[in-house]
DNA sequence: ATTTATTTTTAGACAAATCTAAATTTATTT
DNA sequence: AAATAAATTTAGATTTGTCTAAAAATAAAT
């Protein structure tokens, strides 16, 4: 079976807001997707009928066996290629999202497991999220969020919650990437603010929302 | 200014059969594009709005020198890409056309440069085709067509004029590939047929349809 | 438990890329 | 040069993905 680039992002767009579970509205798709409920609407049947997902009027939408099998090989895809991209083409780690937001949708199975093959089976991208094997199967990280991270434990920055220009942005300005060591010197609960250390570097503040997308490992 | 795949398979399709100079017709191109003439006719009015090319109808058409540039980026993408399946992934030469169909339209241009880079600046591609470089400009082989070989002088195949699977599968059958050195034992007049042999190998003949796809390089 | 607000769907329209069938232009024959 | 054939274009229809605006269903609030 082939599908549309259009079909393949709604596939993604929804394992995405599912999240392993639950059911995921109209209106939160549109938005994930830039477009209108009205055009969702539209696809969702349409996506029925191709057996990926159970979907009810007014009652959300939930993939299918079928439907997050998709998914799966449309997010190794895109994870494969962000680490060939980085490793192999000297990308910055913060350049690659929207070029594999096109290269995810080549459809060669063979090219998918020869990159996968040259690459080494690389199990994380270059963000810290899990590549799935060829059998749709991911790598659990003991990551932690920031906010979660304790006192004066040393743990190093293994991902970020979004891909958004504006948060990469403030994390150029910050000097946090992946794979930056840092521990948490204070926190401060009336704002959910907390003081980091880098090493070589003075302690800093970072508010709450900034700490909610930044995922470690703990060293 | 951003093409859409269609569009840009128009372009390519009008640089290969105007290949250097001369205007290309309707149908033509409808038949390399396995479509009809009566699409092609309104995707060449577009084309035309967006001065990629200049077209009269009932005239033919040619490439501007925006769509030359705009087929030379293709082109140069599509090569670097087989190059890249071949040489990196290990691909056989003969099974990366189809994906190369699909890669070369990302249009990433930080992505060509540096897989450019990363390959070593190729001057020819896995088929023998030369890769133009960022500017345009492509190597030029002196490469002759097999037909035009002189007897018992030896040549290596360097280049097949098309990638049909009905060629790749007679080229296969008869163990001729990228790099098989032979010579020409004799040549037919009454069917143009040639009798080539290729080392440890017996001595077979080859039509002249098939000799005229293939190109050589005299060592 | 009504009313109000929100979410979602339907209805109808539109642009892109395609097709078939008919009309038109150009090329070829006799 | 008139008739015939071939190539090309136009006209009108179709499919896919999208939209706006109005209607319908569900959720929230008084």
């Amino acid at each position: 079976m082939n599908f549309s680039v259009t079909e393949e992002n709604h596939i993604k767009a929804i394992f995405h807001l599912q999240q392993g579970e639950g059911t995921v509205s109209t209106n939160d798709l549109a938005a994930e997707l830039h477009t209108k409920a009205a055009s969702v609407t539209d696809m969702l049947k349409k996506l029925k009928a191709k057996k990926l997902l159970s979907y009810e009027r007014y009652k959300g939408v939930r993939l299918s066996v079928e439907g997050k099998k998709l998914a799966l090989a449309i997010v190794r895809k895109h994870r494969l290629w962000e680490y060939f991209l980085v490793d192999t083409l000297q990308f910055g780690w913060d350049e690659v999202h929207e070029v594999a937001e096109e290269l995810e949708h080549i459809s060669s199975k063979k090219l998918v497991e020869k990159l996968d093959a040259f690459l080494g089976y690389p199990k994380f991208d270059p963000h810290g999220d899990p590549i799935p094997d060829s059998h749709g199967k991911m790598a659990v990280q003991q990551q932690v969020n920031l906010i979660d991270l304790a006192i004066n434990k040393t743990a190093e920055v293994s991902a970020v919650g979004s891909q958004s220009t504006e948060l990469l942005e403030l994390l150029k300005h910050k000097n946090i990437g992946i794979g930056t060591r840092l521990e948490i010197k204070k926190k401060f609960s009336f704002d959910h603010s907390i003081e980091i250390k880098i090493k070589n570097q003075n302690a800093f503040t970072i508010s709450q929302q900034l700490a909610q997308v930044l995922f470690v490992k703990i060293i």
